[in-house]
DNA sequence: TTGTACGCGTTATCAT
DNA sequence: ATGATAACGCGTACAA
């Protein structure tokens, strides 16, 4: 740069203003410096220029696992943002770790990172994110809000979205209906009695999963349709094949349910496998309804009825709030709901003759 | 840092190395100095390290587009490996445009990088590539691999895995056999026929969905299969809807194929829609192969027949390389070309009685 | 082994 | 509007 200024016979100080575009400097001078840039081929130090201003046009993104499409699709909508706006996303899995995702955070903040976006594990257990707070780093959490933090979140109305999908099927006829779901095998959650009324109720920290455990406990509760711990499964986070076996156990039962909800796309595809491996037809056999609107489940035969969320519009939406916090924007923290749609297709079917209750 | 010094009743230069890790400290010292900075919550600027050192620890990953799950998979072992030796991932999509991936790979040289994962556009237009070595960044390939490129490289044998396809379908008595790849619009390949022999060539640049064109002909020649440009249909990339427009013209054809094979996960699901919406039975009316061993694929009916790429291995050993050169392995550029395999399931069936060439 | 002092390439501050 | 110079926070010769 030294070189640049003294090529274009001006300070250091000129070059950098007409480099850098900051300061004023005059339109004849602005045009030799860079015609001079030009001929040396040169290029700032960006490391440098961060070290100096404290930014580095970089933010950071937290999921718990980049090959999910649900993870993929909004990250993608994060990086587009970002490059709308002239940065960069360094990129973590958390494998849905407590711990893991404490040091991408930390190793994020370490970088200097002018933001981050985070699906985060934990929706109590935010001291490291609100230290990025305090630092001066803004959070948005995507797909889960955090009442213990005050920051932006982008997500769905989870217990909507279920209740709409159970009412689905309690309107069309079923009453024992089954739902499977996959959540952190350290915190599953307990569908226990509510002392008095009897009725059900989950039991944990919110998170998407207990959410939709709450959507159907309250979409069977207003049908007075009887429903039981043994009716909601959840099996761990990733893996296929423990969630085909838990939706199997669900298909075993004495009194077998005729319908199933299934809490995400795992789990959809969990439940999808297990009928198929016992032989049961969809929708004759057994009523399904899926979440998330996958590629794949319109190519199997019956196309599924689903749950749809917006991931990529999510991942957009989440970026966009951050930069209007990195552009200073200073607001108390904001819960952005996106809609969910309930696309119906033909993996359910009517049952019985408007059957009632027990 | 000063303060740490100060706290720990040290110098500044005795400080960094006891909390760099660097020269020689005294075992006592490096103890107080540590304790310091703990209880200052002292934590070092990684900008300011890279600046003095060079090094970011950071590497690029640019891929088309992260939502497609071939590389939002391979992202993930790249991930992996940076962070198993300390490094994290800067991400760009280049939506297979080769201006994109320019601008991507200016961005991630003056983030000062130290090396870039890259599934490139082109595979002749290579500029950026070698100005990033020559600057002492360090390139490996992803997917394709480049003759004007000194790089390592870890592909596939596209040729080989698709004329093995080619061949099973051939070995099951089809000879009218079409073949649907998605490619990059601009640069469409041509199929002609050879003067002389008047067999079919195709003619562009390598890219994996030409090297598999070329793995198919291959194969129709081997069974003196007639085969003709009709036959072989390309889309653009990253468009469904498209692909299926594209498999259905090819199986309006007069003389329809009584096998196809889809050279892509895309591709695959064209033809598998394209059939459905015929109301063609796979494998009774139509025989399939399809490219990349995606969960769908399983989940359909039939299960598909389908050439399996190992991307998260790709992806896990592209970083590892990446990370060789980085610590200073210095070697001509290696092609690096990870198994597929062609897993058989039921999406073809023979055809004819062992029907012999034309 | 420990301390001093300079330099990395910018941007910010101040004076002109 | 432009120029001289300090400062950012760390690594590293060099001296002690």
């Amino acid at each position: 740069m030294a070189d640049v200024a003294r090529e274009a016979g001006v300070s250091v100080a000129t070059a950098g203003r007409a480099l850098g575009d900051y300061g004023r400097v005059g339109d004849d001078l602005r045009d030799r410096v860079k015609a001079a840039a030009d001929r040396l081929g040169y290029s700032p130090n960006v490391v440098a220029r961060s070290m100096r201003s404290g930014g580095t046009h970089s933010i950071g993104f937290v999921g718990a696992d980049i090959s999910n499409p649900f993870f993929a699709t909004a990250l993608r909508g994060v990086c587009d943002v970002a490059r709308e706006h002239g940065y960069e996303a360094i990129l973590t899995n958390s494998d849905d770790r407590l711990d893991v995702e404490r040091a991408a955070v930390q190793v994020l903040l370490d970088k200097q990172v002018e933001g981050i976006v985070v699906a985060p594990t934990s929706v109590t257990d935010v001291d490291h994110l609100k230290r990025a707070q305090e630092v001066g780093v803004p959070i948005v959490l995507l797909d889960r809000s955090s009442s213990a933090l005050d920051a932006d979140s982008v997500v769905i109305d989870n217990e909507m979205a279920a209740h709409d999908a159970v009412t689905y099927l309690l309107n069309l006829g079923h009453r024992r209906i089954g739902m499977l779901a996959c959540v952190d095998v350290e915190e599953s959650p307990e569908v226990v009695a509510r002392a008095g009324t009897g009725r059900l109720q989950a039991r944990g920290a919110a998170r998407p999963s207990i959410d939709r455990i709450r959507g159907y406990l309250a979409a069977m509760d207003d049908y007075l349709a009887p429903s039981s711990a043994d009716l909601v499964r959840c099996t761990g986070l990733g893996s296929p094949a423990q969630a085909e076996r838990e939706a199997d156990a669900l298909l075993a039962l004495a009194q077998p349910p005729t319908a199933v909800f299934a809490a995400d796309n795992v789990a959809t595809q969990g439940v999808f496998r297990a009928a198929r491996r016992r032989g049961l037809a969809i929708p004759g056999d057994l009523s399904m309804v899926g979440f998330d609107d996958l590629d794949w489940t319109t190519l199997v035969d019956p196309p599924l009825t689903v749950v749809a969320q917006p991931p990529l519009d999510m991942g957009r939406t989440a970026a966009e709030q951050l930069f209007a916090r990195i552009k200073g924007e200073d607001r108390p923290g904001e819960r952005i709901v996106l809609p969910t749609e309930l696309i119906v297709r033909s993996s359910a079917a009517g049952h019985g003759a408007q059957k009632r209750s027990a």
